[in-house]
RNA sequence: GCGCCUGUAGCUCAGCUGGAUAGAGCAACUGCCUUCUAAGCAGUGGGUCAGGAGUUCGAAUCUCUUCAGGCGCGCCA
């Protein structure tokens, strides 16, 4: 409707007299029409006076009464009007208004959908958090927003995949193993614990089921692993990894497989609660090591090297990333030959892009802000553009709870997991907080609120809009074999009480190609909680069951919309309407 | 010091590529359940959009600047 309107705009612009000097492309690159905020500015808006009027040398005003005379004379509107500086706001025809009641009831879970992204490929990596421990609830919104993200994009007409990084390769990762050794051979080592390991209560649960798998066999004499280590907590548990690895190799190995595998399957279950999937794992180890010329990570060293980019100084290999904007260059190769964690990150983008996306979407913690200059230069210095690559930014959530911070950090142990937080108030409403502020804003997620059965639940206010619905459209059904097809009454202009329902439903289409644009799933969010607003109210001032059968059917039509453009809403967050409550 | 983010009602936050009297919830006060779910609805009060300058027909929105707060600046990951 909005490009029919647009269209006799652009008609009526080149007839205005001396339209053959002006550039008139600049005034259509420039105006809008758009849907009215509320329904006494008519249906749609349009702003192209104001703009038109400077090129034409003309009072806007002037020029919004000629444009309203010219799309009057088109027939096409029931009213059309000029109002403040020079809008022009325009009255549907009751059909043209109506059909978008037709439109979602037709469309159904389609409604909302769009081909946008023109089958585009979208890689987003998202969550990647070190398989060192169970996920936090910082890792949550991550997940929340990836998912959500790569949902919208999907609706949009892109091909997304799914990724999750596993960094099981680096000093991380021995850590882990060392914490879990410390733990299986607590006996053995007299007690010792590492104090930079990590403590919490599910590495006990690693070193049992390690111990119940192999019968633990090996009860080696350990003391000498643990004589004179390191004072700095740092090279302490350092060095005794280096101990471990080279006194008992395969038992290493054993231990580190295991607990990485425990580790993994404990962060796949949480998701899998939190109702986000991945469809591909991608493991930083399969990267290789520099030991192997034809590994990924080696390649994508020398790749850079005959490039000029990467450079040996001081003993290290360097890559000049200054040159695309960073505040200094970056060491890949540290003096004693270990790659470092950017080395494989590196390596790691090249090979995303060789599986040939057209683009990337990274979720990265805010805390990795630094990071992006120099992951872009690295990309430019493999030949690609860096607008292959985009950067979403998520802050970490503070949760409170009874009022006070919730605490939480993986090395000490004493934390609250993301399985904790589900298992507190549910996935959805989990999701739905997460979503519900910008993701690169502090959140401050409030565990009370989240639970309270009151308006300022926004969750609960939305899911009970949808409630309502389905518990008025089976009352329907207990007398009406299936819901009516139509809302003749409606479209007649007999019964207009739907009409800023009808109204605001119009508008999801936009704010669901906004929140794809921009990447931005919390404008759903708050879409969602004003069209619920709309309905609660409508719900309050109509008793819909005792109007006529006539009316009841448009009604009942109109809420079937209703019903599907919230479902669609929050079916695009990840989040299951609720048909009961 | 450099870089990024933030500053809108007492509190928590919306505000689309600049648009009409700056919005919502909570809190305060007032009404609405013999009728489809009151986890709801309607209303009242509450604002120098941190300060200043600029661009524009028009600025919470864009530019510059000052102030205040947060975060990041490893041969860590």
């Amino acid at each position: 409707m909005i490009k029919n309107i647009n269209d006799e705009i652009d008609k009526f612009l080149l007839s205005l007299p001396n339209a053959e000097n002006i550039d008139i492309a600049k005034i259509k690159d420039k105006y809008s029409s758009v849907i009215t905020d509320s329904l006494d500015k008519g249906h749609i808006t349009t702003n192209v006076c104001m703009i038109a009027a400077s090129e034409f040398k003309t009072n806007p005003k002037e020029l919004a009464q000629q444009l309203v005379d010219a799309l009057e004379a088109t027939g096409k509107f029931l009213s059309v009007e000029s109002a403040g500086p020079g809008f022009v706001n325009i009255t549907l025809q009751r059909s043209d208004f109506v059909s978008t009641i037709d439109k979602i009831n037709k469309k159904n879970t389609e409604f909302g959908t769009s081909t946008i992204g023109n089958n585009q490929s979208i890689q987003i990596e998202f969550v990647s958090a070190n398989p060192t421990g169970p996920l936090h609830v910082g890792h949550g919104r991550g997940a929340a927003y990836g998912d959500a993200i790569a949902r919208i994009l999907t609706s949009s007409g892109y091909k997304v995949q799914k990724e999750y990084y596993i960094n099981d390769a680096g000093r991380q990762i021995d850590i882990l193993t060392c914490s879990v050794f410390a733990r299986i051979y607590e006996k053995e080592l007299s007690q010792f614990f590492p104090k930079n390991a990590y403590k919490g209560k599910y590495i006990i649960d690693i070193a049992n089921s390690f111990k119940a798998k192999t019968n633990s066999k090996i009860t080696p004499e350990l003391r000498p692993l643990i004589h004179d280590l390191p004072e700095d907590e740092e090279k302490e548990i350092d060095e005794l990894a280096v101990r471990i690895k080279e006194l008992y190799s395969d038992l290493w190995k054993d231990i580190k497989s295991h607990a990485l595998k425990e580790v993994l399957e404990s962060i796949q279950s949480d998701l899998e609660k939190f109702n986000v999937s991945f469809d591909n794992w991608y493991s930083e180890s399969s990267l290789g090591d520099l030991t192997d010329s034809k590994s990924k990570i080696s390649l994508s060293i020398e790749h850079l090297k005959d490039k000029e980019l990467a450079y040996i100084k001081d003993g290290a290999v360097w890559l000049n990333t200054e040159g695309a904007g960073d505040d200094k260059n970056r060491v890949l190769i540290r003096d004693d030959g270990r790659a470092t964690y950017f080395a494989s990150d590196v390596a790691y983008h090249k090979d995303k892009i060789d599986r040939g996306f057209d683009k990337l979407i990274n979720v990265w913690g805010a805390d990795h802000h630094g990071y992006i200059k120099r992951i872009e230069a690295s990309i430019e210095g493999l030949g690609f553009s860096k607008n292959k690559l985009s950067v979403q930014l998520v802050q970490f959530a503070n949760l409170f709870k009874d009022g006070s911070k919730v605490k939480m950090s993986t090395r000490s142990g004493d934390f609250y997991s993301l399985a904790d937080l589900i298992e507190d108030i549910g996935t959805d409403a989990a999701r739905f907080y997460y979503l519900s502020k910008q993701a690169d804003q502090h959140l401050d997620f409030d565990l009370n609120l989240a639970k309270a059965d009151s308006k300022e639940n926004m969750f609960y206010y939305i899911q009970y809009a949808h409630a309502r619905i389905c518990s008025l459209l089976n009352k329907y059904m207990e007398k009406n074999p299936s819901i009516s097809k139509s809302a003749l009454a409606i479209a007649d202009g007999k019964y207009t009480n739907c009409d800023k329902l009808i109204h605001e439903m119009s508008k999801y289409p936009g704010v669901i190609s906004r929140a794809s644009s921009s990447l931005q799933p919390h404008l759903i969010i708050f879409y969602l909680k004003d069209f619920a607003h709309s309905f609660h109210s409508f719900y309050n001032d109509n008793q819909v069951l005792t109007e006529s059968k006539e009316n009841i059917d448009s009604i009942i039509f109109c809420l079937n919309s209703a019903k599907i453009i919230l479902s669609n809403g929050l079916t695009l967050l990840g989040i299951k309407p609720i048909e009961k409550m």
